[in-house]
RNA sequence: GGGGCCUUAGCUCAAUUGGUUAGAGCGCUACCCUGUCACGGUAGAGGUUGCGGGUUCGAGCCCCGUAGGUCCCGCCA
């Protein structure tokens, strides 16, 4: 047997039990004659101690004396247990254990059978749950040497690469292994509360065929059918879809997902999805069942209560006043309208824009004049310039016990000041940034881009850390147009139902106006995940598919499938899918997703451990009928 | 596809204005040390400054290119 416990599981009440404990070194510490050695496993820590002495007898001697201190309600008399007859009179020493400890380095595997003994008094340990306690070695299995590892395992600040190149060491840390048991308990919580709800976790091909719509995919060659190919899913959407035309009513699956776009800290090539998808329930039922979901995630993984229901907010309402569709409300910061104060402005840049249909607005920093020169202005004006394809940013600085400075207040009349001022609630330390554009959705994200790097740079995250801020975003565009492709593209995705009274406006051609049925969950603006009401029409859909270009010959090599799954009687239904991923990240409070997944990509998509992905045979090529066209180095 | 930042010992970093033999801490190796827990002490090993080119009497430092890493924009829900 390699072990009877593990090493976060012995106190106080087990002294005097004979041990088997296996795990790796996590450190070595030898006096010379005494080897304190602290063995590691999953669970946590304890400390062995090796002493050239006879090891049995120590510990009977040290147990005995233990036990009497018990009866006497005293601690355990040293002087009197190292002066026992036993303690003295010339131990058998067992040499060859001992030199077995001596050799032990770093992340060797052992397996030590002792006796479990009470540490010293005044040599407990409290950073360790077993500090009261450690182990009286009396026999050493050395299961497997370990050469040096590459990086000390416990440094936090060690580069990435490396970590991910030997992803496996990486995985040893407290804090990859607390990220990746949390995970865990995340999914766990998931599976149960569905199940508890009445939901099947199903599982869809990962085979499946490439979708005309959203991301890129990825290709898999079929090698029977030659010159064909499947694609993995970018989501299961529409086999979930599929399942509720087939009277499963209730389906869920944690769901990889693959989508072959560029890599950011919050986004991999394969990610997790919580896909949930469900018959005769309408938006409200889903976001419910949604938020008690989420509830008993927190509460599983984190013991917190969050409250529900969560606050709703339009589309147009996060646009307008936070500048994102995905608002962080842990902050006050709101975008503000002026655009009638400026309508009939000296200041011409603005007059045309206010008058001319456009949009001004503005966002109060308070207290930033302090922390923004003109120099850093001018940064941030580079910034959204080159980040944002912004044609300026202006601002106005209003140090405290100063003038306005600004590049364009000299533009303003004084009425305009005073309306500027009052409706911006403008006071010393605070710096203004305006947003002007003939179209409003560029003046919101800039202006959106720009608050939260205000928020960063006055601190107004630091001391909400743990602060919660959940919401649903709803009544998204069902509709965007493209110029690139130069017709319409789906908001969210080709099946999304557009609501019941804008249905008019879409028979009419005015696609920009129609809303969805379409919810996003955010969490501390961070999309968390999002779904919709389908739709469950045959003719609904194929007039959607026309709109978005999709014209009869293709959608029925396209989404005959599904189309003709509607005519059988296709009840309805809708859905949505989490970022388990994000989810997890945001639990923990790691900075990168990459933090919270066993074996990440890196930025390049590619794997650092197994150098994936990599060049195939010829010979493997041809069977799938493929040739590169790369060109060779 | 584009932009910012980074690359010096196994790891994390330093190296003044371009100037001697590129240093420190940790780790590693050996020895000493019987109560430590980031043990302590003594000694030692360890470098093509990512790579290629250029400027210069002289380059870790300046210039050009390139590779890798990371963050962001585009892209992606």
């Amino acid at each position: 047997m390699y072990r009877t416990t593990s090493c976060n599981s012995l106190r106080t009440e087990h002294i005097g039990q004979s041990v088997t404990l296996a795990g790796w070194i996590n450190s070595r510490r030898d006096h010379g004659g005494v080897i304190f050695v602290d063995l590691r496993d999953r669970e946590g820590l304890t400390q062995v101690v090796f002493r050239p002495e006879d090891f049995p007898k120590l510990a009977s001697v040290l147990i005995d004396h233990a036990a009497e201190a018990a009866t006497t309600s005293k601690g355990i008399d040293l002087e009197k247990a190292y002066s026992d007859p036993l303690m003295t009179s010339g131990l058998n020493i067992d040499e060859r254990e001992w030199e077995k400890a001596r050799a032990l380095r770093s992340e060797d595997v052992i397996s030590v059978t002792g006796r479990v003994a009470p540490r010293l008094q005044g040599t407990e340990n409290a950073k360790i749950e077993t500090g009261e306690i450690e182990i009286i070695a009396s026999e050493l299995r050395v299961l497997n040497k370990a050469d040096v590892p590459p990086f000390p395992l416990d440094d936090p600040s060690v580069n990435e690469d490396l970590r991910l190149q030997y992803r496996y060491l990486d995985l040893r840390t407290a804090h990859m292994q607390r990220n990746i048991k949390l995970r865990h308990r995340v999914v766990k919580a998931t599976r149960d509360y569905l199940d508890e709800q009445g939901f099947l976790e199903i599982e869809t091909p990962v085979l499946s065929n490439p979708t005309p719509e959203g991301a890129r995919d990825f290709l898999v060659p079929s090698r029977l059918n030659p010159g064909t190919f499947y694609a993995l899913p970018q989501a299961p959407q529409q086999y979930k879809q599929l399942l509720q035309v087939a009277g499963l009513e209730k389906y869920f699956q944690i769901a990889r997902c693959f989508r072959d776009e560029d890599l950011r800290a919050d986004r991999q090539p394969e990610f997790t999805q919580i896909d949930v998808e469900a018959s005769f329930i309408t938006d409200v039922e889903i976001q419910t069942l949604i938020e008690g979901l989420l509830s008993r995630i927190f509460k599983e993984s984190r013991g917190v209560d969050i409250p529900v229901p969560f606050p709703r907010m339009t589309y147009a309402d996060a646009m307008n006043r936070y500048g994102s569709d995905k608002p962080d409300t842990r902050f006050a910061i709101e975008l503000v309208e002026l655009t009638d104060i400026f309508t009939a402005s000296t200041f011409k840049v603005f007059a045309s824009v206010a008058s001319g249909g456009g949009t001004i607005k503005a966002i109060n920093a308070k207290g930033a004049a302090a922390l923004l020169s003109k120099e850093q202005l001018k940064k941030w004006e580079e910034w959204v310039k080159t980040e944002f394809g912004a044609k300026g940013l202006a601002y106005i600085k209003w140090s405290v016990g100063g003038e306005w400075e600004s590049p364009i207040v000299k533009f303003f009349s004084d009425a305009e000041k005073k309306a500027l001022a009052e409706r911006m609630g403008f006071a010393e330390g605070d710096v203004l940034f305006f947003g002007a554009d003939a179209k409003l959705e560029p003046v919101c994200e800039i202006l959106g881009r720009v608050r939260l790097r205000c928020a960063e740079l006055l601190g107004l995250l630091a001391e909400k850390k743990d602060q919660l801020n959940f919401l649903w975003v709803v009544d998204f565009p069902l509709l965007a147009f493209s110029p690139e492709d130069n017709h319409w593209v789906a908001v969210h995705h080709p099946f999304t139902r557009p609501k019941a009274e804008d249905v008019p406006a879409m028979e009419a051609g005015d696609y920009g106006k129609v809303r969805a049925v379409a919810y996003d969950v955010v969490l501390n603006g961070v999309e968390l995940g999002g779904g919709s009401i389908r739709i469950h029409e045959r003719e609904l859909q194929a007039k959607l598919f026309e709109v978005l270009g999709v014209n009869a010959e293709e959608q029925q090599i396209k989404f005959g499938h599904i189309l003709k799954a509607f005519s059988f009687g296709a009840p309805p239904h809708g859905g949505i899918a989490l970022g388990l991923d994000r989810l997890v990240m945001l639990i923990t409070g790691a900075s990168s997703i990459r933090e919270v997944i066993a074996f990440p990509k890196n930025n390049r998509g590619c794997d650092l451990m197994t150098s994936s992905p990599v060049e195939v045979d010829f010979k493997q090529l041809r069977e799938v009928y493929i040739q590169s066209t790369a060109k060779k180095l």
